[in-house]
RNA sequence: GCGGGUGUGGCGGAAUUGGUAGACGCGCCGGAUUCAAAAUCCGGUUCUGGCAACAGAGUGUCGGUUCGAGUCCGACCACCCGCACCA
C-alpha cells in the first residue's frame, strides 16, 4: 500500500490525458453537443482562487456532460490587451506584449496543474495578431453597416490612465479600474451603435430563463426603457424649437418652465449674448462633480434665466426657460419641462428661484395630500387642465398625447448610450482606419490587415506612445496615395472579449467565424463567470452577437442559453495591532480561545471581516501554494463543498484540510475494502445489508446527477460524502450473499459519481479497482428504479401538531392501518389522555396528527 | 429614493417545495490507540430541565391562513448588492 501522494498522481493523469487527447473536442458524431464555456482570464501573471472556482464549475459541468454522453467543447483563452501591462511597461520597463505572452504561459500551466479538461487545441489570445486581424475584418464590416461611427462627445477622461471610459466604467465619478475622479473632455471617439438594439436586448430578457434574475434586472435597469412623450416648444420671437421628453405628458398644464441642460446647445447660443449664462455654463464645466450627482433641496439645484421664452402648446401662455444643472445632457433631448408640483426636483428648484407650483393632480382621498415642498408623483384626478379635468393620470397621458399634434408625439426613450469604444492606450487592438486630409476616414484595406502595434516604444511618460510615433503613424492613403496618418486609438478590451467564445470555435479559421462550427456550438449551453461582469460584458457580448447577425455572420440573436455567476472566494483578515498593517494568512495561526497571534513573535493579532480576497488586503491565499500542498483534487473538492455556488465561499485552512483528510480516506479505504471482482454477474439475491448499501448506491446517482444539473455542487459533495460513510462501515464478508458484489458496486460507483469534480484521484481508484481505459471517457451510471424506491415508510406522529413519535409502515399501507398503529403509540396514548380525539388527519407514508382537545 | 437579494445550531449549510427542522461537513467535547503527541478510529454535539424515559422552547420580528408553516399571505426589522438629479 502506498500513501496518496497528490503531487505525483496529478502529473501522472494530467500526462497521461494528454497523450491520449482526451479533451480533444469531437467532431460530430450524431451525439448531442455543448458548449460549456468559461470567461476567459486576463493574463495578470498568476491564477488566484477567483479562477479556482469558476474554471471548477465549468470543468465539472463539461466532465459530467460527456460522460452523460454529449459532445462537449471546453476552451480556454486569454483576454490578452489591457492596461496592466503598460503599467507594467512603466514600472519595470518590461514590453507589454513580452509582460502578457509570458503571464500566458505562466497561466496557462497554473491552469494545467488543476486537471481542466480543455481543448487547448482552441486557445485564443485576443493579443494575437489573427485575433486582430480578424476583429478589424468585423469592425470594418460593421462600419461599413452603420453598427459603428465616429463622433466628437463628451467622454468620461480618466487622469490617470489617460484614457477614455464607457459610462458603464464609470462608478460613482471614478473610473473602473483607477478610482480616479472623472474628468469631462469633448474628443472624437469611436461608437457602437448598441442603442439601436436596446429595445430587443431588453426584450429578450424575457426569454432567457436560465439565467439569473439579478443579472436580468440589472440589464433591464440599465438599458432602462421610459414610456412618454417628445414635445417641442416654440421659442417666442425665433425660429429655434426646443424638444423635450417627458414620461408626464399629463402635467403639461402645471408645467410652469423650461430648463435647459448646461450642455444644450441651445445653452451655448445663449452664452454668445448672455454673461450669466456664460459663466453659469463654465461654472458647470469646470466642477464635473456637482453634476451627475443627487444633491437634495433647493439648495442643490442652481440655474440661470436664458430671458427666453416659449409658447405652451395648450394655453395662451409663454414659459421662462432655465439653464439647470440638473438637467442632464446625456438623458432624453437635454431640456425638460419642469411641473413642480408633481416633480421633485423641479419643486426644488422652483422654490430656489421663488417660480409658480401649479398643481393639477389631485390624490386620491385616502391619500395623505404631501407638505409644500413635497411634490406630488402619484396617481389621481386631474384638475386645472382644461380638457382632462377629472381623468386619471393615465388616461390623461393618452389624451394629451392624443392632442399634441405638430407640437409633438408619442416616444419612448432609453436610458442606455451608444457604447464609447476607444481608448488613447497602446496595449489594445488599433481601429483599423486612416485619416486623410482628401478622403476623410479611409478603412484599412482587406489586404493591409491586421494593423499591428509597433514593437519598439517607450512608456517612459503618460499618454498613449502610437500619438508620438511618427513612423507607425504616417502611412499612405489607401484611397489617394498622399499622406494619411493611422488612428492612434485604440478599442476598449471589452471589444475583444465581446466574441472571443465564437473565436475559439473558429481558431482555425481565414475569416472571423467558422459558420459551420459556430452553429454546431452555438448558442452556448452555459457561461459560468462572476457577477462582476453582469452589465458590461454580458451586454456587449449580446449586443454584438445581434450585430454579427445583422451583418450575416450569425443566424441567432442570443450568445449564452445559460448563465451562471458564481459567488467571491472571501477570506479573514488580520492586521498587525500596533500600526495596523494588513498580514497574510500564512503570517498568522491560531492562538487557542478563537483568537489569532502572529507566527514570528505570538503578538496577537486582530482578526477583522471576512472579505473578498484582495491583494490590498492581503487575505489572498495562493492556489499554487495550495496545489503544491494539497493537491488540486483537494482544492477542487473544497471549492465545491459546503457553500452554495451563487454564494460566497470563506476559504479556511480547516476546511482545505477537512477535504485533504477526506480524500486521505478515501485512498485507505480503496486498500482496505474488499469488494468482489471486475466484472462478475449480479447474484440473483442480496442480504439485507448488501440490499441496503445497493439502495444507497442508487440514490446517491439520482442525488448527485439532480445536484450537477441545479449547481448545487455543495449537496451533490454531501450526498458522496454520504455514500462513502456507507461504503466504509460495510463490511462485505458480514453482509452475506451479495455483499462483495454490492461493494464493488458502491465503490465503481463512487469514482464514477466522483471523477468530475476530483478527476485525477477518480482515475487513480479506476485503474486501482482493476478498470480498463479513462474514467473520464466513461459512462455516468445509471439508476435502478426498483433501488430508488423505500420499502418502509417512517411515518411521523403528531398530536395537535406537535411530534410525539414515529411509527414504520410498509410503504403503501392503508390510511386505517396507519391510523391505528399511530393511536397505539403509548406516548400518543398519553398525549391523548383525557382529552377527546375530535379528528384524525391521515397522510398515508408521511404523517399522522391526531387534533384532540 | 428605486430595483433585487439574504436572514435556520458555535460556524458553512441541508430540508422531497405545506408533512419528523438541523442531512453533509467544520469546530468542539468525551473515549480508544500512544511513553507522549500528531495522525487515525469510535461516540456525542440546537437550546433549557432531567441520570434517563421524556417535557418545554426553537428557522430575523409581529400577526394571519391551516389539522400541520423554515416553506404560503400581510406588516415590519437587519444586512448585502445594483442603479440613482434618468425628466
Amino acid at each position: 500500500m502506498s500513501a496518496y501522494n497528490p503531487a505525483e498522481l496529478e502529473a501522472k493523469w494530467q500526462e497521461a490525458w494528454e497523450a491520449a487527447e482526451v479533451y480533444r473536442t469531437p467532431p460530430p458524431s450524431g451525439a448531442p453537443d455543448r458548449y460549456v464555456l468559461e470567461m476567459l482570464p486576463y493574463p495578470s501573471g498568476r491564477i488566484h482562487m477567483g479562477h479556482v472556482r469558476v474554471y471548477t464549475l465549468g470543468d465539472v459541468l463539461a466532465r459530467y456532460s460527456r460522460a452523460c454522453g454529449y459532445s462537449v467543447l471546453h476552451p480556454m483563452g486569454w483576454d490578452g490587451f489591457g492596461l496592466p501591462a503598460e503599467n507594467a511597461a512603466m514600472e519595470h520597463g518590461i514590453h507589454p506584449a513580452k509582460w502578457t505572452w509570458s503571464n500566458i504561459d505562466t497561466m496557462r500551466a497554473q491552469l494545467r496543474s488543476m486537471g481542466l479538461s480543455y481543448d487547448w487545441d482552441c486557445e485564443v489570445a485576443t493579443c494575437s495578431p489573427v485575433y486582430m486581424r480578424e476583429q478589424q475584418r468585423l469592425f470594418l464590416k460593421m462600419l461599413d453597416a452603420g453598427l459603428i461611427y465616429r463622433a466628437e462627445a463628451w467622454a468620461n477622461w480618466d487622469p490617470v490612465e489617460h484614457t477614455v471610459l464607457a459610462n458603464e466604467q464609470v462608478i460613482d465619478g471614478r473610473g473602473w479600474r483607477s478610482g480616479a475622479l472623472v474628468e469631462r473632455r469633448l474628443l472624437p471617439q469611436w461608437f457602437f451603435r448598441i442603442t439601436r438594439y436596446a429595445g430587443e436586448l431588453l426584450d429578450a430578457l424575457d426569454h432567457l430563463p436560465r439565467w439569473p434574475e439579478r443579472v436580468k434586472t440589472m440589464q433591464r435597469n440599465w438599458i432602462g426603457r421610459s414610456e412618454g412623450a417628445r414635445l417641442r416648444f416654440q421659442v417666442l420671437g425665433g425660429n429655434e424649437e426646443i424638444e423635450v421628453f417627458t414620461t408626464r405628458p399629463d402635467t403639461i398644464f402645471g408645467a410652469t418652465f423650461l430648463a435647459l441642460s448646461p450642455d444644450h446647445p441651445l445653452s451655448s447660443t445663449c452664452a454668445d449674448t448672455n454673461p450669466t449664462v456664460a459663466a453659469f455654463i463654465q461654472e458647470c464645466t469646470r466642477d464635473p462633480g456637482r453634476r451627475n450627482r443627487e444633491a437634495a433641496g433647493p439648495a442643490g439645484k442652481t440655474g440661470v434665466d436664458t430671458g427666453l421664452r416659449v409658447q405652451h402648446p395648450f394655453l395662451e401662455r409663454s414659459l421662462r426657460v432655465f439653464v439647470a444643472d440638473y438637467v442632464l445632457m446625456e438623458y432624453g433631448t437635454g431640456a425638460i419641462f419642469a411641473v413642480p408640483a408633481h416633480d421633485q426636483r423641479d419643486l426644488d428648484f422652483a422654490r430656489a428661484h421663488e417660480l409658480d407650483v401649479v398643481p393639477v393632480v389631485d390624490p386620491p382621498p385616502d391619500v395623505e395630500h404631501p407638505g409644500p415642498d413635497e411634490a406630488y408623483v402619484g396617481d389621481g384626478t386631474l384638475k386645472n387642465s382644461e380638457f382632462l379635468d377629472g381623468l386619471d393620470v393615465a388616461a390623461a397621458k393618452q389624451a394629451v398625447i392624443d392632442r399634441l399634434g405638430e407640437h409633438g408625439e408619442r416616444s419612448i426613450q432609453y436610458r442606455i448610450h451608444d457604447w464609447c469604444a476607444s481608448r488613447q492606450r497602446y496595449w489594445g487592438c488599433p481601429v483599423p482606419v486612416v485619416f486623410c486630409q482628401d478622403c476623410g476616414v479611409v478603412p484599412v484595406p482587406e489586404a493591409d490587415l491586421p494593423v499591428t502595434l509597433p514593437d519598439d516604444v517607450k512608456f517612459d511618460r503618460p499618454g498613449n506612445p502610437l500619438e508620438r510615433h511618427a513612423a507607425w503613424k504616417t502611412v499612405e492613403c489607401p484611397a489617394c496615395g498622399s499622406v494619411a496618418e493611422r488612428e492612434t486609438q485604440t478599442l476598449d478590451t471589452f471589444v475583444d472579449s465581446a466574441w472571443y467564445y465564437y473565436r475559439y470555435i473558429s481558431a482555425h479559421a481565414d475569416q472571423p467565424l467558422d459558420r459551420e462550427a459556430v452553429a454546431r456550438w452555438c448558442p452556448t449551453f452555459q457561461y459560468v463567470g462572476g457577477i462582476e461582469h453582469a452589465i458590461l460584458h454580458l451586454l456587449y457580448a449580446r449586443f454584438f452577437t445581434r450585430a454579427l447577425r445583422d451583418i450575416g455572420e450569425l443566424p441567432f440573436d442570443e450568445p449564452f442559453d445559460g448563465l451562471y455567476c458564481q459567488g467571491m472566494v472571501c477570506h479573514r483578515t488580520y492586521r498587525e495591532p500596533e500600526d495596523g498593517t494588513w498580514l497574510y494568512p500564512e503570517e498568522v495561526e491560531a492562538s487557542g480561545n478563537g483568537g489569532f497571534r502572529r507566527r514570528s513573535d505570538g503578538v496577537p493579532v486582530v482578526a477583522g471581516r471576512v472579505e473578498k480576497m484582495s491583494k490590498s488586503r492581503r487575505n489572498v491565499v495562493d492556489p499554487v501554494d495550495i496545489i503544491a500542498t494539497y493537491g488540486a483534487d483537494v482544492a477542487r473538492l473544497f471549492m465545491l463543498s459546503d457553500s452554495p455556488p451563487e454564494r460566497d465561499l470563506e476559504w479556511t485552512t480547516s476546511g482545505v484540510e477537512g477535504a485533504a483528510r477526506y480524500l486521505q480516506r478515501i485512498w485507505r479505504a480503496f486498500d482496505e475494502l474488499e469488494p468482489g471482482p471486475v466484472g462478475a454477474a449480479q447474484p440473483p439475491r442480496f442480504a439485507p445489508a448488501a440490499h441496503a448499501l445497493r439502495q444507497t448506491t442508487h440514490r446517491t446517482i439520482r442525488a448527485v446527477e439532480e445536484d450537477i444539473e441545479a449547481f448545487r455542487h455543495n449537496r451533490a459533495v454531501a450526498h458522496l460524502r454520504t455514500l462513502s460513510n456507507a461504503f466504509l462501515r460495510f463490511d462485505a464478508a458480514a453482509a452475506g450473499t451479495g455483499g462483495a458484489w454490492a461493494l464493488r458496486e458502491a465503490l465503481e460507483t463512487f469514482v464514477r459519481l466522483s471523477a468530475p469534480l476530483i478527476p485525477h484521484l477518480a482515475e487513480e481508484l479506476w485503474q486501482r479497482l482493476g478498470r480498463d481505459g479513462f474514467i473520464c471517457q466513461d459512462a455516468w451510471p445509471e439508476a435502478d428504479p426498483d433501488l430508488l424506491a423505500e420499502e418502509r415508510a417512517t411515518i411521523a406522529v403528531q398530536v395537535n401538531g406537535k411530534l410525539r413519535g414515529t411509527i414504520e409502515l410498509a410503504l403503501g399501507a392503508g390510511e386505517a392501518d396507519t391510523r391505528e398503529a399511530a393511536l397505539q403509540l403509548p406516548n400518543v396514548i398519553r398525549a391523548i389522555e383525557g382529552a377527546e380525539v375530535r379528528k384524525v388527519i391521515v397522510v398515508p407514508d408521511r404523517v399522522v396528527n391526531v387534533v384532540a382537545r
